[in-house]
DNA sequence: CACGGGCACTTACCCGGTTCAGTGACTCCG
DNA sequence: CGGAGTCACTGAACCGGGTAAGTGCCCGTG
């Protein structure tokens, strides 16, 4: 057994040809009879070679690699299925072409912006994925003014002159706000995410809005950093409040089952007391009791929809933004008419 | 601003010297003087020049990525925080030495191992991690047989004759036992992971050895797939069983707080009718009430010394395994005498 | 003042695969 | 039967870095 990996030139040599005629054939290109190409490629398979993916990139100036970076604290993003789930759909994506995910997890934003700009200065990947979107968020100016390939995971409004893949969380508010208020709640709460993500001051402003339209109170929104711990606070602090709310929306079900939690702690009585729903859906709004009515969608599918996007733009140089489906409202146990 | 990405020539060409001079400054290798080293520097700086990673990769045959695949279903990975933590603990070590991840979700075992081979074939990666180790797994000999830089990630009995980073299980189980036993337990229930995975057949071992030892009944074991739903279904009958454990241990944090909910509903009362404690701590076990006894255990930590491990291995073709802290128990509110 | 040695830098070639411009040999057709 | 066209294949150059082996120059030294 050989220590270095087999190259065309070995194969060339077995054949009995040129290099060439081996890059020709393995590629399916015109140029080579049919015997030969036949014969090369069964030599290929017994040796059993593989192009270097290092030789191509360098001819073809193509990585078949996209990146993603994250830049939440472990702690934060391990509680969150949303990436994993994420980062599945996109590889499903993916890994069906033959492109490989650079993942990087790094400690703030500017840190995700460099690494961008080091992964495309080195060639290292042909495109990326932007999550997370801040407003205003560094990161899109900075990809765009390289020229690279890249797609927003969010709402166009904060993608800038990049592609979005989003869903649409005004509809899916307006679906919960709609049911709550159909349920007799008029004061809904809401505990939301980070307060610098460009798609909680959505949600806040869209709350705001549809809260007006469907003649609900002024929503109370207390920003949190996603973690259980703050989700139960906020949770104790809205309860306690002389305006108590009579429902509450959380960004993420961690945060709902925490404040689930303290509303049993605090001797009430869910749903008949308080109504909770989760944004997000994930095994865990399903085995706590009650079981939490959450707002669901289909995550891995639309890591698949942002892979694919980006795909394209890579292959040809732009791509239309892509509007997924909204969150779907799957009622359960934890709603219900106020007392 | 030009189209290409700039080049050592370029940088050669704006200095008047050739490209090998310009190699040698940029490597810090002697052979240039100080003065034509710092020029060239200067200019790489201000043109925004960096080494393409394929031709460093060409020359080099080093990749600077290590890889990583994962064979559980999206729904499954999401919920598990232990994934995402490992995975930014990985990453800290590999950030800081600038290797970069290649990360893989994949459907089954047997395409774990067919893209390590692809992988490793096509140059793309110097090493791999693997995870969920089972038993017998393929991956173990195939990779070996690649003669490729692999950690596993689980204990040394599996890791055949690749080098392995694990923790002690057996000890966290017999501290955890050891407590229950004190308490005055006799029957220790647990719902345990999949069956096939190594860790969850040594884990069951250790837990029959242990209880003979601590004089505790026999005990009973179920194995799930580690979602929530079978945590709860297994849950219900062990408490509605002739032989009722007063004691449950969970193989996840997951399936702990179903298996809470579940008792809750049968109107058992946590802890004084039943014990619960839950293998790995997350957000999760400090949220729900009464909060879960954990075993906790850094893992992110657990990540870093995988990602170190490997690194030296890529480095210097061999490291020694490593043996990580013990996870540690945290007795909360979940557990207390039996009745 | 010739010679050895070190310095600063260059020429030539390599990595592995792709591409372009040939080159014979063979076929077809007027 | 001669010229055009096709087919199968090859040589050389290229991508962007890296390395080994020179080359020319200046210096110190005997």
């Amino acid at each position: 057994m050989s220590k270095h990996r087999p190259t065309i030139a070995d194969i060339a040599r077995r054949a009995g040809v040129s290099k060439v005629a081996v890059s020709y054939a393995l590629n399916d290109r015109p140029g080579v009879s049919p015997a030969t190409r036949a014969s090369i490629k069964a030599i290929a398979q017994e040796i059993g070679w593989r192009p270097n993916s290092a030789a191509r990139a360098l001819t073809r100036a193509r990585a078949d690699t996209v990146g993603l970076t994250l830049s939440r604290p472990a702690r934060m993003l391990g509680v969150e299925p949303f990436f994993m789930e994420l980062i599945s759909g996109i590889e499903t994506e993916l890994s069906a072409r033959g492109c490989a995910l650079l993942l990087q997890v790094v400690a703030d934003p500017a840190q995700e912006l460099e690494m961008y700009r080091r992964w495309w200065g080195e060639g290292r990947v042909d495109g990326v994925f932007l999550a997370d979107v801040r407003s205003p968020d560094p990161r899109i100016e900075g990809v765009a003014e390289l020229g690279m390939p890249a797609v927003v995971i969010g709402h166009p409004s904060a993608a800038g002159s990049l592609t979005p893949v989003w869903s649409d969380d005004s509809a899916a508010l307006r679906d919960t706000l709609t049911y709550l208020s159909a349920l007799g709640h008029r004061s809904v709460a809401r505990v939301a995410g980070l307060p610098e993500l460009a798609h909680t001051r959505l949600r806040d402003g869209a709350q705001r809005e549809i809260s007006a339209e469907l003649g609900l109170d002024e929503p109370v929104v207390v920003h949190t950093d996603y973690s259980g711990e703050e989700g139960a606070h906020a949770t104790r602090r809205l309860v306690s409040s002389a305006s108590r709310p009579t429902a509450i929306l959380y960004d993420n079900d961690i945060m709902a089952v925490a404040g689930l939690s303290v509303a049993q702690e605090m001797g009430l009585d869910v749903p008949a007391d308080l109504s909770l729903v989760a944004w997000d859906d994930s095994q865990l709004s399903r085995v706590v009791r009650p079981p939490l009515t959450a707002l669901s969608r289909d995550i891995p599918a639309y890591g698949t929809h942002a892979a694919r996007t980006l795909l394209t733009m890579v292959a040809d140089g732009s791509a239309p933004g892509f509007e997924d489906a909204a969150a779907r409202l799957v009622p359960r146990g934890s709603t219900a008419p106020p007392r």
